[in-house]
RNA sequence: GGGGAUGUGGCGCAAUUGGUUAGCGUACCAGACUGUCGAUCUGGAAGUUGCGGGUUCGAGUCCCGUCAUCCUCGCCA
């Protein structure tokens, strides 16, 4: 590092043996004190690292006086020499700890106050009090290295489009609201009084238009807005790379996108990924796993038991199946080892879905066993069948519904049986359930594309929105579908997400430029030619004047910085993140205003504003 | 909007069926100490038990309400 010698001629954390003997200034923080009387010692941090000053018999009175009298956190800047530390007396567990600083001179460049929570990592502080100080957080190396390999990925990312010829625009904070998706954040208009901003959920339109304008291939790190209730996976402002091509279908974004990923991998130093990234189509993830974002890690897959489960006698199944629904389950490998409680937790998560129950057994040489199993079992009077693999005991339907399963002596099996909706969510709840307890989810990362996504979804009122935005292409294929009303759940899109190890990192599609298709698209969800004119205008009309194909990807980078540098929450790689309920408890925002800037708005309020002071 | 958890000196926690002056650790302040590095030792200061109401002779503890934080469902094209 280079320093300019007005404060400082090294870093704390730079000193090493190599720079033994030096005269040297230093400035940063006290982060602790040990003070023996004629010999003190204290510790100065700085963003590289932590260096021991030391006063002893050696030091010049200066020196001993210099450390007296200073507090946790004070500013200080000081001279003194670099030398070895004595034999038996380095500290191995930090950078700089063969060598110790000398002093013969302290200034004290700014006091610290008692602070309110001790700046070192051992310390358990509520999360509430991290935010509020936020800058002391920033101390800690948790934080600070979280925040310095958010830089360092950022670079990485900007330097492989930039080398692809992207071009970054910064597109308006500033814009228009548009009615679909998220709620939006709102900024009133001072000289257009009644008129309002919104802050953008993302950049969507710009970049089509930026596609229009032919800049053919633009990216930007962008902060989106949204005004939905927050998880820990979710703030309501957060970082999107956001790209999008011209001239290019799935296959073109899937590689660069794959490229990009790649160099991350290996600029963070994780296991090289292997290109090209799995597929699976929509229906197949949900088929498989119940789920569009499937953690890959978990080997368990779901199994369709509408045939054999009807076999069975089992009145539950019987009657689901007769009322259209679904009766399908999962082979946990070796899930017969669990505990009654640990099961009961996999059949809760189930009845936390929404499910009634989940019927289970576990699967032995002597036959099975659990709630599920008398209706596998022979009865009595018959014979028993036994299964080729050795499962001892069973009728002859039994054997073949744990043969669908393909369950071994020792596994476990668990049966969904409800409505097909309900059914799917109950499955993803008890496959991921059991793939915690069974510790499944250890493995590699395991990226996956999930294509062909449906167009649309339904409302629960029965109607038709789309699944990604209203920009995306149907499949050529579906296109004839677009005009069948019955048949729209079934119209396939050109959208696909990238789903890491069971969480959806980004979406992206490939978009509509033609106009008669895109009048087509907004029929099919009930938007008059009109409304849709007049909301969306502005890209209706630069499709007019020569639109190329364009198809692109966001990727939410709080999440997935979350998940590369394996934080509990994504507010730790986040630098002054805000609550669950959208608040920062550093600046108190939001905040009340004074009546006279409201009045400047033109917005009278239902609610008091804050009194002038 | 619904559900759950938590709330006690700056911070982390304790306090028996409702019963003495609300304890302990740490940080902080002062003093001591020749090699520590999450120093040690001695002493000191520090509390409206989130807030409001209720029950009771008596409430940190029980009841009602409310606020804050976190998790979660809805929501997030």
């Amino acid at each position: 590092m280079s320093q300019s010698a007005a404060w400082r001629t090294h870093a704390c954390g730079e000193l090493r043996a190599e720079h033994i003997g030096q005269e040297v200034t230093l400035a940063g923080w006290v982060a602790n004190r040990r003070d023996h009387g004629v010999v003190s010692f204290v510790d100065l941090r700085d963003r590289w690292g932590l260096l021991q000053l030391v006063a002893d018999e050696d030091a010049p009175q200066t020196g001993h006086e210099g450390l007296q009298g200073l507090h946790p956190e004070d500013v200080i800047q000081v001279q003194g020499v670099v030398r070895a530390r004595a034999e038996g007396q380095s500290n191995a567990d930090r950078a700089t700890g063969e060598v110790e600083l000398l002093v013969s001179a302290v200034t004290v460049i700014s006091r610290a106050a008692r602070l309110p929570f001790e700046i070192a990592e051992h310390i358990d502080v509520p999360e509430d009090m991290l935010l509020r100080f936020r800058y002391l957080d920033m101390r800690r190396k948790p934080l600070k290295t979280a925040l310095e390999r958010r830089t360092q990925a950022n670079h990485l990312i900007r330097q492989a489009l930039v080398d692809e010829e992207f071009v970054e625009v910064e597109t308006p904070m500033l814009t228009r609201s548009t009615p679909e998706g998220a709620r939006d954040y709102l900024v009133p208009s001072r000289v257009r009084q009644g008129s309002w901003y919104a802050l953008p959920q993302s950049p969507q339109i710009f970049k089509q238009l930026c596609m229009v304008g032919g800049l053919d291939r633009y990216f930007q790190i962008a902060r989106c807005m949204r005004d939905e209730d927050l998880r820990a996976d979710r703030q309501p402002e957060f970082t999107q790379l956001d790209m999008e091509m011209s001239f290019v279908d799935e296959e073109d974004v899937y590689a660069l996108v794959e490229r990009v990923m790649a160099s991350l991998w290996k600029g963070l130093g994780r296991d090289e990924l292997q290109l090209p990234l799995e597929r699976m189509p929509h229906a197949d993830a949900i088929r498989r796993f119940a789920s569009d974002k499937p953690d890959l890690r978990n080997p368990i897959e779901i199994v369709d038991l509408a045939a054999q489960g009807g076999t069975l006698g089992f009145v539950v199944f019987d009657k689901v199946l007769e009322g259209g629904g679904y009766v399908r389950g999962i082979r946990v490998p070796g899930g017969a080892s669990l505990s009654r409680k640990q099961i009961d937790s996999i059949e809760q998560a189930a009845k936390d879905a929404g499910a009634g129950g989940a019927a289970w057994c576990k699967v032995a040489t002597d036959g099975p066993s659990g709630p599920l199993s008398r209706f596998l079992k022979a009865a009595e009077g018959d014979a028993p069948v036994d299964c080729p693999v050795g499962i001892a005991g069973l009728s002859v339907a039994g054997a073949a519904f744990l043969r669908e399963l393909e369950a071994l002596p020792g596994d476990l099996v668990v049966t969904i049986a409800d409505q097909p909706r309900r059914a799917l969510v109950a499955l993803n709840a008890i496959r991921r359930r059991a793939g915690d307890l069974m510790d499944l989810t250890g493995g590699p990362d395991r990226l996956v594309w999930i294509t062909e996504f449906p167009l649309f979804e339904q409302d629960d009122d029965g109607g038709f929105h789309p699944a990604h935005h209203p920009f995306t292409a149907p499949v050529s294929e579906d296109l004839a579908l677009l005009e069948d009303e019955s048949a729209k759940d079934r119209v396939r899109s050109r959208a696909y997400d990238l789903v890491l190890n069971g969480t959806e990192l980004g979406s992206g599609s490939v978009r509509i430029h033609q106009r008669d298709i895109q009048q087509k698209l907004f029929a099919a969800i009930g938007l008059s030619p009109e409304v849709a004119e007049e909301r969306f205008r502005f890209l209706l009309e630069a499709f007019r004047y020569g639109a190329p194909p364009h198809a692109g990807f966001a990727i939410g980078l709080d999440r997935l910085y979350g998940l590369l540098f394996e934080v509990a929450s994504i507010r730790d790689v986040i630098a002054f993140p805000k609550t669950a309920t959208a608040t920062c408890p550093l600046t108190g925002a939001p905040s009340m205003v004074d009546a006279a800037q409201l009045e400047e708005l033109g917005i009278v309020q239902s609610v008091p504003s804050e009194t002038t002071t």
